[in-house]
Parts: C-alpha cells; sequence; structure tokens
DNA sequence: GCAAATTTTGACCGAATGGACAAAGGTTAG
DNA sequence: CTAACCTTTGTCCATTCGGTCAAAATTTGC
C-alpha cells in the first residue's frame, strides 16, 4: 500500500498531515466548509494544491479528519465532571474550562458551531450516539445531586445546554462581543469579566437574597 | 427608471421580491452565504434564475436585504425592556419574548448566526454602531436596577449576552439539542422545558436557598 | 384594443473550483 | 551507490456558479 490512505504513515507523512490540518482549522472554522477552497488551505500550509491532494484525497476528507479529532478534544471537559467532591465545586470548574476553551481554542468552537448549523450533515450519528449517551450519564450524576439537596431541583439537560451555550459564546459571537463591549471592555479582561458573571449566574441567579 | 432598483414598485416587484426572500431565507440560513447559490434559491422561490436576477441584481443583493430586514425584528425585543414595571418580571418578559424568537424564527436567527461566525463581514458598522448604542443603553437601565436593589451586582453586559446565548442556542443548535434530548423529550415540549429552566437559572441559579 | 412598459426565458459566457495525472525531484534501505 | 519508494509540481480537465443578453411573452395605461 503505497497510498497516505494506508494505515503506516511515514515520518514526512505524519508532519505535512498535522501542518494541513491546521492550516484546514483556520480556514474552514472562518469561512465554513462550503466557503473554504482547497487553493486556500493549500496556501495556509504552505504547499501546492496538488501536494496537498497528495495527504488528502478530497477536500471532505480534511474536514472529516479535522471533526474527528476535534471530538475528543471538545468534549474531554465533560467527561471530567465526576461526583466526586462537592456539586457546586464540580459545577463551576465544568464553567470555567469551557470557558478556558472558548478563550484558547476559538478556531475549533467554530468549526463544531458551522457543523451543527448546517444541519450537521456529518455528524449526526455521533450526536445520537456517543454524545447522547454521555448526556444523559451526566444529567443521571446532577439529578443525584438535586435528590441529595445539593443543588436546586431542576432539568439537568437544559442545565448543560445553558453551560455550553453561554461560554461557547465567547467564541462564536466573538466579534460581536467585542464590538458590543467596545475598545476598553472588549480587551483581554473579557474572559475574566465573564468567568465572574457566570458563576454569580449559575450559583446565586439574578433575584437579590435579602427580600 | 425601468430597473426594481428603483424606489417605484409595482405591485407584481413587491409580490416576487417577498417571495424571493423568503426562499433566500430557508436557503441562505440552512447553507450560509456561500453554500448556497442562485439556482438554489431561485427553485425555491419558483422562478428561473434570470427571473430571479431580474429583482435582484446580484447574490449578494438579496443577501443584504434580507439582514436589513431582519435586524429591525431581531432588536425589537430588547428595544421593549424598559424600567417600566418590576425589574425581575421585565427580564422575564425579555427571556420569554427572545425564546419564543428562537422558536418561531429560527431561519432568522440561523442567518444572523452564520454572519456573526464567519465574522459579520457585512454587518460589523451595525454591530459596532446601532447595536452598541441599544445594548449600552439598556445595560444602563440594569445599572439602575442594581443600584436600587432590586437585582443583584453584577455586570449588565455579560447578563445581556447571557440571555442571548441561552435562548439563540435553542435555534441555532436546534439539531443538537433534539439529538442529545431524544425522540421522546425532544418534541415540541422542549421549549416550555426551557423556558421553565431558564427562568429559574435567571432569577435563582442553582445553588440551594436553604444551606 | 393597442402601444408602451414590464416580466420571463433560453442560450450563453468567463471565472473559480475540485480534482486527475504523469513526469520530475528527493529519500531511504540495503 | 543504487534501486525502489516517496514526495512535489506543472499542466490540464470537467463542472459549477454568478451573471449577461436579446428576444419572446405578458401586463398595464390610455
Amino acid at each position: 500500500m503505497t497510498s497516505p490512505a494506508g494505515l503506516k504513515r511515514t515520518r514526512i507523512q505524519q508532519e505535512k498531515r498535522e501542518v494541513i490540518l491546521d492550516a484546514a482549522l483556520e480556514v474552514f472554522s472562518a469561512h465554513g466548509f462550503r466557503g473554504s477552497t482547497i487553493d486556500q488551505i493549500a496556501d495556509a500550509a504552505g504547499m501546492s494544491k496538488p501536494n496537498l491532494l497528495y495527504y488528502f484525497r478530497r477536500k471532505e476528507d480534511i474536514h472529516e479528519a479535522l471533526l474527528k479529532r476535534l471530538l475528543d478534544t471538545w468534549l474531554a471537559p465533560l467527561r471530567e465532571l465526576d461526583n466526586v467532591g462537592d456539586p457546586l465545586t464540580e459545577l463551576r470548574g465544568y464553567i470555567r474550562r469551557k470557558l478556558e476553551m472558548a478563550r484558547d481554542f476559538p478556531r475549533e468552537s467554530r468549526l463544531f458551531a458551522n457543523e451543527i448549523l448546517q444541519g450537521a450533515p456529518r455528524i449526526t450519528p455521533m450526536l445520537e450516539g456517543e454524545l447522547k449517551t454521555l448526556v444523559d450519564e451526566k444529567a443521571e450524576v446532577i439529578r443525584g445531586w438535586m435528590r441529595d439537596g445539593k443543588i436546586v431541583r431542576t432539568d439537568p439537560w437544559h442545565l448543560i445546554f445553558s453551560i455550553w451555550a453561554t461560554t461557547q459564546h465567547y467564541a462564536d459571537f466573538d466579534v460581536q462581543v467585542r464590538a458590543v463591549l467596545g475598545p476598553n471592555r472588549g480587551g483581554e479582561g473579557r474572559f475574566e469579566d465573564a468567568a465572574r458573571y457566570l458563576e454569580q449566574l449559575f450559583l446565586d441567579g439574578l433575584k437579590p437574597r435579602t427580600t
């Protein structure tokens, strides 16, 4: 088997595939799948188009490899959510980790958002399988906390959705966030502000304790 | 002036432009700008491509008209947020209205999300101008409520972001939400579940009141 | 009812794009 | 050193897509 599709990869193949995937992440996350061209990716990767197509036969193969590699990283924070330790501390930690991912891996977040927005044509099976299983499992953990009176009784699934939504917002809607905050408050400090705000929201809500 | 670009529109022009915009909303919101073709839109509008191009000279003109028409509708709920009435009731109403929009106008939400995800190439001026002004104004209203002790002291801007994020999530990430909830809980009732959950989250948070 | 204006269509064009291919240029193991 | 294998490139091709145009069909104003 002389083709790169084979399982045995040479040193050069491993290196170049990495370079290509990184370039493709940059391009795909900024323009979406259809909006990106092989030429753009090849440019960003510093190689010619035929050369790139030697490592990935089709444009879609790059996208697929990217999504595959992304998913593990992306679900890691939720996997860590466990019922050892104080529930509120666990949740706070999860929110913090997700927010850090939005800050440190915005391209990954946008790639994922793009895919879901288009109707998840390539990862629906994964959403209904692996992801659903994981979420159901963690929802059960959260329900345990509610039974023990450690957190208020509410809907565990929507709780998880709200954590996803609020944290990923800072990656996916970054342009809007920065535009609205303006030059002063829109700098790097926005993530710490967001962290403080979200912690307060999720723990105490907005209603004053002293009525 | 015989062209449709002129300000005086015939009956047919008004009707057909509406048909086209509706078809374009369907297509653009599902595939993004680059991912959509004029042929697709023409098909969805039930007319030939040259005929469509008689009403909108360029693909981008359709997109622009769509965004323009969208923005007023989109910001209406925030405009309604006023400091007459009880602050908590006002906020609850805003959240409910935004969630209803996610339910009733998911295509509009996705069109907007697509635009922001791509870096808002066509509406950055609006974000930095009109939108920022409106948000700053409402943030001041919210700050007033905080001074009066009606709601807890926190960051008004991030508060608004969190409402946007949590509600629009149900339109933009709908595929994922339904996949995770599964066939039973993922039906139409998901919006009422979300409404109940979000109300609880924003008002009381997750920490039990009785420590 | 008819002339002027508007609307619709089929045919066509150039540029962009995904991808194929063979030949040239490097690398590596024995 | 060399033969086998791997990598890179220039060239080319078919398709798709945004957009044009002139002519035909229809609607409108009088």
